[in-house]
DNA sequence: TCTGGGGTCCTAGGACCC
DNA sequence: TCTGGGGTCCTAGGACCC
């Protein structure tokens, strides 16, 4: 093993043989409380958290000196606030977030087209193929570490390993500014000293479930039979925590990966008793994964409806369509008549939610498809727009009804490439 | 302390068909 | 008349991740 950081730059990565590490994960320092910091040096040394400060909202993001107080992500602005009173709380500001991601993702690209973008502020990179232009995973790992922070002013931390789970604990582990190379033969002594909720995919309940079985290191679980983890977190998790605990991870990088669902939720401010109100809200909602739909080209057969009660307790209900839809009516409409059997009087709503799953190829109407020679498109278009500020379904005149004409495209059928 | 919003994946039970 | 086992689809809930 070998590691290099921010205070000991000093430490060679090429001593060790690292060859076999070619598959990376990189991940973001602090992302979006870092992307904040550029906008805002003269806070680098003060603890700021990035987050709504209203009443209900959670940290986004939280600088390394407000970590020193125990704020951490996703932890309640109220409780972070009171451990740590003197944080700066600066407001999200995604699409500023989006675009220095984008920026990021194409140096990574620079690399090596296999690259897969796990969330907005980390990636696996298979380098296997980059060796021979660029050098060894680890000289790749540091080299994308200097161009990241001599482009973007951010740092980030890398994990080098020989499959894509150790990648990611490695990279965990070499945060913040960090690089940490794994070779394969070293990928036991790793992980199995490692505490049980160290690994990917184990969180709190499955972690208390493996230490009520004695079970606290990654070597404990190795060393137990499969049959009784299975027995203990379920067939698939069971059989899953065994292969990682032995460093097996056949996944690959994939480059390319379809979405499965498109929802929105809010939760109220407070609570909220207003059934028209609520009803409101699911209507804007509807909309509002609709027109992701359609811009994405998609169409889904299954409309969810998700409720939160104030004790916090969920309940979702999900009706299948005979015809899949992408139309903001149709989706409102099923999820209101989810929530209508739900809705009982004196009903109290802390969040309310709809998403749409089993998704398919739409059948056009994509907004990168769109062909301004197209007028029928163009009508299409505006008819959604409508739709979009209504709620009204979508009406396509009888006369656009018809087929494709000759020599255009079909509607969602990307044109071939010419030559 | 009091819990966001975007997702993915898994489990388990029941209906239905062969 | 009683009964089995497998496969698929649907639904609800929950764990987990960033």
């Amino acid at each position: 093993m070998s590691r290099q950081d921010g205070s000991d730059r000093t430490v060679s990565a090429e001593a060790v043989d690292d060859s076999s590490a070619t598959l990376l994960h990189i991940d973001m320092d602090a992302f979006f409380a870092s992307v904040e910091l550029l906008d805002h040096p003269e806070l680098v040394d003060q603890p700021v958290i990035v987050g709504h400060r209203s009443g209900r909202s959670v940290v986004t993001a939280a600088n390394y000196v407000a970590r020193r107080y125990g704020v951490n992500s996703a932890m309640p602005m109220a409780l972070a606030l009171r451990k740590c009173p003197s944080a700066v709380v600066l407001e999200p500001h995604m699409s500023r977030y989006k675009d220095f991601s984008a920026r990021v993702m194409r140096i990574f690209g620079d690399i090596t087209p296999l690259v897969e973008p796990l969330s907005i502020d980390e990636a696996f990179l298979d380098v296997a193929g980059a060796r021979r232009l660029h050098g060894s995973p680890a000289v790749i790992a540091a080299l994308i570490r200097r161009r990241v922070e001599a482009e973007t002013g951010l740092t980030c931390s890398v994990g080098a390993a020989s499959t894509k789970f150790v990648a990611k604990m490695a990279s965990s582990r070499a945060k913040p500014d960090g690089l940490l190379v794994i070779p394969a033969e070293d990928t036991l002594a790793f992980l199995h000293p490692l505490p049980v909720g160290a690994l990917w995919g184990v969180g709190a309940t499955t972690e208390q479930s493996l230490l009520r079985l004695g079970l606290a290191r990654i070597g404990d679980l190795a060393d137990t039979p499969l049959s009784v983890l299975q027995k203990a977190v379920g067939e698939s998790a069971g059989r899953k925590l065994h292969d990682l605990a032995w460093g097996r991870d056949p996944r690959a990088v994939t480059v390319e990966r379809e979405e499965k669902s498109v929802g929105h939720e809010v939760t109220f401010e407070h609570d909220v008793n207003d059934l028209a109100r609520l009803r409101s809200e699911l209507l804007r909602q509807a909309d509002a994964v609709a027109v992701r739909l359609r811009s994405a080209g998609l169409v889904g057969r299954c409309v969810v409806l998700k409720l939160r009660y104030p004790d916090f307790s969920t309940v979702t209900r999900s009706r299948t369509l005979a015809e899949p839809t992408n139309v903001g009516r149709r989706i409102y409409e099923e999820a209101a008549a989810s929530f209508d059997l739900l809705a009982v009087k004196g009903i109290r709503v802390r969040l309310i939610g709809v998403r749409v799953e089993q998704l398919g190829e739409g059948d056009g109407g994509g907004a990168g498809l769109w062909d301004p020679d197209d007028d029928w498109r163009g009508a299409e278009r505006a008819v959604d727009s409508v739709t979009a500020r209504f709620g009204l379904g979508m009406v396509r005149p009888a006369s656009l009804l018809g087929p494709a004409r000759p020599g255009s495209a079909r509607p969602g059928t990307p044109k071939p490439d010419k030559g």
